[in-house]
DNA sequence: TGACATAGTGTCTATTATACACTATTATCC
DNA sequence: GGATAATAGTGTATAATAGACACTATGTCA
């Protein structure tokens, strides 16, 4: 035990809930305790942060080890800081939110977990220490920025239809839009771009689409708003 | 030293941005540093995070010791990590964005701190650490919240005239109002409570108003939106 | 009492949001 | 190969909201 301070200090972690899009459902990716404490029990993915790494690094690291995923959409949300949030000591938690190409993305379990799961945003189960208030949080967050941040996008596979944003709207919001509307007002923005592809399945097929991120950060300098 | 951990960890700190609204001018609170690093340099008010306390209890602590300010308007901003953002030792800040009814606040430099001074938001000097960019993310999330959350009115006195609030508006937002509309729009809120006192000074006197947080709070919860 | 300083007020127009229903294209099944 | 099922795609009329715009009102002080 070779680190010493002449004060006593909390430990840092990161915890990240990570949201993905599919099955017309939106769900959280939560990862099985394979140790003490709430072994055996759903938290979000998260560990210590290394004292060499940034909080940024921490949460990737973490989330490629007890995950797999790699290079997803990644943004802090909160410090969260409560004095007994953690059973063993003084732990204060740096909560990050992803968001995840669920369609295309391979999970794997790994280190320290014993199992990761997609879980429907309707149906989280009972989680270890504070996880289900910063669930919570994140879920406020995805639904205040999905309206005036292009976020939508991380959710769906680069080519996707028209329909397919709207129904994710649709859901994460919890309300109903109006077909022709939405489409006017996403048309509007010309953010997308149409490809020379159109979709397979039943039914008529659709035209997809791809976001343009360049051409939004370049409006967004020039004090573009994205409203949807 | 008798605090020993097995891994080396972090210090944690916390930092507020506080602002305050004075002389048609947005302004910030800085203490000149009385110890290195720094020493002689401006500096956001903050300090360690004790083992025993929350983040925003830290918050409150260190606001009260090296300002005077108690009872103000005080909000989690976000956590900055980076590695080398403190030349000692690794240091993690988590800052709080704060708001102060400057008309009617006392400050004092205390503990540590050999100065503190309100600066023009257009004026600010050279600072310690990277509280150039805790006060630049401070800025934007001001200008962000002012159009959709009550958060104008914590920088007012409780009593206040409608040429007041939207010079506040002007002047934060760094753009110019129609004052027809402005009044029509913020009327229709119907937040504000007209008082029986009218402003003192040169001109007309003005109908004061005070802010009803608690109406705002009803009509938060049934999904009403600020938006000035 | 006149000049100065600031408060307060309404209408018309342009823009944006909303409500609303049918036709089009593909695959499948008989 | 024609009917059916499934989803895509399209336009207009109305309501609501935002924006432009200029004069009168009320107090103080010289």
């Amino acid at each position: 035990m070779p680190y010493t301070y002449q004060y006593p200090r909390a430990a840092l972690t990161v915890d990240c809930v990570v949201f993905g899009f599919d099955e017309g459902e939106l769900k959280v990716l939560l990862i099985e305790r394979g140790l003490t404490p709430f072994k055996g029990q759903w938290a979000l993915p998260g560990g210590f942060v290394r004292v060499d790494e940034t909080l940024d690094e921490a949460a990737r690291r973490e989330l490629e080890e007890e995950t797999g995923l790699r290079g997803v959409f990644l943004e802090q949300l909160y410090t969260f800081g409560e004095l007994k949030r953690d059973p063993r000591e003084r732990i204060v938690s740096v909560a990050y939110f992803a968001l995840v190409k669920l369609a295309l993305s391979q999970t794997r379990a790994a280190t320290d977990a014993a199992d990761a799961r997609w879980f429907p945003v309707s149906k989280i189960p009972k989680l270890a220490f504070d996880h289900l208030t910063i669930f919570t949080t994140a879920l406020e967050r995805l639904r205040g920025k999905l309206r005036y941040q292009p976020v939508g996008f991380e959710l769906l596979a680069p080519k996707f239809t028209l329909s397919q944003l709207q129904h994710l709207y649709e859901t994460v919001l919890g309300t109903s839009l109006d077909k022709r509307n939405f489409r006017k007002k996403v048309q509007s923005l010309s953010l997308l771009i149409p490809l020379n592809e159109t979709s397979e399945g039943p039914g008529r097929p659709a035209q997809l689409f791809r976001f343009d991120p360049d051409k939004y950060e370049r409006l967004t300098k020039k004090g573009f708003n994205f409203d949807l």
